[in-house]
Parts: structure tokens; sequence; C-alpha cells
DNA sequence: GTAAATAGTATTGTGCACAATATACTGGTG
DNA sequence: CACCAGTATATTGTGCACAATACTATTTAC
């Protein structure tokens, strides 16, 4: 039985959980990403990038968006960062003006090399095994798909 | 066996559930909040203040630093919005005039029972069940403890 | 074929996060 | 006492997140 005390406590609250856990990990990655002088975000971006570059495709910012969850307020102004820094070009689709268009440069495919060891290096020396870091990422994977498919009530 | 394709695949990342969960248990916050008029770290400051105005304490901003990892390069405008609002005030310590204390106003203790059933009402209708948010919650502290033992490696 | 609805991206403004630096104070040390 | 190391908070600058709005292009309805 829970008191009110324990139901606003700090230490109680997935939500804390959550973020603290969140920014642990990004800190721990900040060194390693400013290897490549990313950020984590941009990282994520790359991420993505890379996946569809396998298959000799470039994207859409919608597509970046559906994702990573993120709109084009935040997408925006981080993909003219990577344009700057020649990692990738952005330009509008001739055919339906409204579609900008991301394709990675070569330097931008280059980058993928040099980032393949950095998920391997993120938790070395922490005494995290493997196995628990699927079944963790599976678990935060389930319920973010059940926060994500409520919402909605009826839009089909 | 994984491949490098898989290595920096998004969906394989424990980084980006992380991430994408965080956000997503905060925007599912944000409405309730709303109600208050706080924001998401806001809130947090919230609960620690509520927390130490049960023993009667008010407490310095390195202590809200402290719980919530966060600097006061965060928490100082945030804290001064706050006061704005009513809800706290801050001064200057008169024996040590290099602290800062934070103490909840009336209103701002008054706003505790009104917040009291956020925790309750957040996950309503995920089909996310009790007992999966205590046993998430309880391993990401403990992957949260395990990241921050690690990286100062003798310092005592 | 034009008006209305919709889709895709951009812009603006607010509020975190966090690095880097600055400021101010305290508590020793010689 | 002057000096110096350490502590506590504040300031500045950059880069997300996200709401709200705007703008343009396309699609649909009629």
């Amino acid at each position: 039985m829970k008191s009110e005390d324990d139901i606003l406590a700090l230490d109680n609250q997935l939500c804390f959980a959550l973020y603290a856990a969140n920014r642990a990990v990004t800190a721990r990655y900040r060194p390693l990403l400013a290897e490549l002088n990313l950020t984590y975000p941009q990282y994520l971006v790359m991420l993505v990038l890379w996946e569809a570059d396998r298959d000799g495709r470039s994207v859409r910012v919608s597509y970046l968006g559906k994702r990573l969850r993120l709109d084009s307020g935040t997408l925006t102004p981080l993909l003219k960062r990577l344009a700057e820094r020649g990692l990738v070009i952005r330009q509008r689709d001739t055919t339906d003006e409204r579609v900008v268009t991301v394709a990675l440069t070569g330097e931008g495919i280059a980058m993928r090399k040099r980032a393949s060891d950095v998920p391997g290096r993120l938790l070395c020396g922490t005494g995290i095994d493997e196995e628990r870091i699927v079944a963790l990422r599976d678990e935060l994977r389930s319920v973010l798909s059940l926060l994500e498919a409520e919402g909605e009530p009826s839009d089909r």
C-alpha cells in the first residue's frame, strides 16, 4: 500500500528513471561522438541515412521525422548544420516542390566506417552485459509502441 | 553473429529506445502538467521540493542538482521562472553567501495536492501494468547506477 | 477548372541541457 | 594579514525539442 508521499517520491517515478538514464547514456556517447564532431541527435540522423544508403536511397525530411519521432522544427536546423559540414546535401524535389530530399555526401558515407565502433565502445567497462542490454532495449521498445498505439482513439 | 549493418541499425540501439521512450513519456505528461502550468523539468524540481518540505526543509540549488543530475546552467533560469510564478522563493544564505536556498511558497505547497493524481493518470489506458513499470524502473535505476559509478576511476 | 482541404517543410519563440567561463565567497597556509 | 585552493552559483553561447504559425504545392470536390 502506497502513501501519497510515495506516489510523488522522485525515485519512485518511472519517468525520472527514464529521464536520468537517457541523459547518462547520451553523456557517455558525447566524447565518442565528439571524435566525429557529431552531437547525439545528429548521430541518430546519420544512422537513418546510413541505413537508407545501403539500398542506395535518399530520404525525405518527413521520413527522418517518422523514424526519429522528430518534427521539422528540430530537423530543419539540424540538417542545415550537417549540410554546412558537408556530410549531407539537401535539395528540393523537382517533381513535388514541397519535398526536401536529404542525401549523404561522400564524406557522410565515409564517416560510417569511423562510427562503426561507437556502439561497441559505449558500454565497455560498465559491467552491463549484452543480454541485459537487449532485454532492456526490447522492453523499452514494447512500452514505446504501447504509448504510441494509444492516443489516437479511432483514426482508421 | 551481427553484421556491421546490424550494429549501426537504429532500431538495434539501446540508446534510441531510451531516447524515444523518454520523449514519449514526457509527451504524455505534457497535457497533465499543463493543467498545473508546469513543464516536465519544473515538475521534477517540484517533486524534490515537496519531498524536502515533508521534513520542513528548504534546499540548496546544489542539492537539486545532485538529485536531478542537472547543473546551475539549467537550474538557475528554471528556478527563476518558478519564483516569478510565485511557487518558490530563492534567497542567498546569510552565513555563506555563495549558497542560494530554494523554499516552497504557500502556493507551491498547495500545488502538491493537485499534482498527486498525475502519476496515476499517466499510464491509464496504455495497457502497461504496475508490475511491469516497477520492473522497468528498477532495471533503469540499476543501469544508471552502473553508468554513474564508473567514469571517476579513483577519487577516494 | 477553381475553391477548399491537405501535405511537406520552414520559421519563430520558449524552455531545457550542457560546456565553458566568470564571479563571489570561504577556509586554510605561511 | 595576503595568498591560494576550493566551493557555490551565475552567465553566455550552442544545439536540441516542440508548439504555433506560415507558406507553398498538391490533391480532391464540386
